[in-house]
DNA sequence: TGACTCAAAATTGTTGACAATGTGGGATGG
DNA sequence: CCATCCCACATTGTCAACAATTTTGAGTCA
């Protein structure tokens, strides 16, 4: 049954779809769906499944992951198809090197010019994750997690800032989801609303440093040793790209 | 005359090929292309002239074209086809400011800890610089400045660092085409020497503070200023795309 | 039971044909 | 001479069939 011969609209009746569903509307969801851990490292990502999940023919699906594994998301193996990717604890380590170079500097950037509704967009944020953080929905706080760090680079209200966080962001949920020590894998408590205190005073290098150590703090959460090689780090070792 | 229905290998003398070419390498090529204003901002890229170029289906080319234009170095006009980009002043201006925030704080981290080895791999790349300036290489110059700060970049050791800027310095190559003005169009005389002299001592906020001044002056041989919006950056105030 | 073989089924990769749209040029008329 | 219309051509977008590869599972044998 080729899924793209269907009446193309009408779907079941859940999820509202645009009537025009582009490649960057896949990529979105997909994108979503990771920093929600809905979808897990190494999940297997069939043309198929996502040709009737989105109603759209195999080219529209299989551009989306060209374009999502070009940015890290999902790895393609040949002729095996497309996976949510698992970044080795090497790529782990250059991720989050990369974090703690470039993202103090945009705190510091937002710190020094930030609007008062970006500001107050924050501070919304904040208080949706002690939210979360009180009623225990851990789900929703890993998620809110992630996204401030987005929103912050949102606040720069610099659309190249913004792409460069929300990739690297990305890519650090599915390094939480792989290598998260149980409990505390997501930021220290109050670390968030502490960052927003220097930037709302706009002391911008107070920013920075804040958000270094918050960075530090978070990889503190996880086990990123390489001691002992392990599976998908066989690759790196072997050179084999 | 189908491009790919050919013997496939023993194409036009001059080039070699590898023998599986694939996107990424077809991604590459136009890379450099525009990194050297060898392909000018908004020169139309027909799928049938890059099937023959690179001797490849039409499908490698399309999805070579589709990773570009996610990448802002190509865009993508629906049944017209791929043209190198244009970026507006708007656009162009974006591109400057999100430099100004990350590559100083590349410089930083690159001054913090470098290797001798790239220490002396920049240093090599300055000399070249200098050669190409007094022997009055203007071609050469400018693509040389551009991958001084790739080669920067690289020197951190980190391959996202390395992407993120180099995919600016390219969109910067674009910018520099559309809007430099006459003479001095790329870096300033002697400010990569100056800068690797405060790398080499290790004063990590001088050579971030270089680097600043530096991308400053780079956006002073430039004609940025949006007062009265100009042909590209019509679609910018109109709000589509 | 467990390991191995092999063929069927499923999935991915590629190609070519066709439809849809844009482009250019010549004829026509003012 | 210039503008407009219209048709042939060229280019891009989409799809469906085919080829290649992997995966699955039943069957066989030790």
């Amino acid at each position: 049954m080729g899924a793209s011969a269907e009446p193309a609209r009408s779907r079941r009746a859940g999820r509202s779809m645009p009537d025009r569903v582009d490649e960057s509307h896949i990529v979105e969801r997909i994108y979503s769906a990771v920093m929600e851990h809905r979808l897990p490292p190494a999940q297997k990502l069939s043309e198929l499944k996502l040709c009737e999940a989105f109603g759209v023919g195999r080219m529209r699906v299989r551009r989306a992951l060209l374009l999502l594994s070009d940015q890290g998301i999902v790895e393609l193996e040949s002729n095996r198809g497309a996976f949510v990717a698992s970044p080795s604890r090497t790529e782990a380590n250059e991720i989050f090197d990369a974090r703690s170079v470039l993202e103090p500097a945009i705190a510091k950037q937002v710190a020094a010019e930030i609007s008062s509704a970006n500001l107050a967009m924050l501070k919304q944020h904040v208080l949706l994750e002690d939210e979360a953080r009180e009623s225990g929905k851990g789900a929703d706080l890993i998620r809110l997690s992630g996204e401030f760090h987005v929103k912050l680079a949102l606040a720069s209200g610099n659309s190249v800032l913004r792409r460069v966080v929300r990739e690297l962001v990305t890519r650090s949920s599915l390094i939480v989801g792989l290598y998260g020590t149980s409990n505390r894998t997501v930021c220290p408590d109050h670390e968030h609303s502490d960052m927003l205190g220097e930037i709302e005073r706009g002391d911008s290098d107070a920013a920075a440093a804040q958000m270094f150590e918050h960075l530090i703090g978070i990889r503190a959460g996880l086990d990123l040793s390489t001691t002992r090689p392990e599976e998908s780090d066989l690759k790196d070792i072997l050179g084999l790209s």
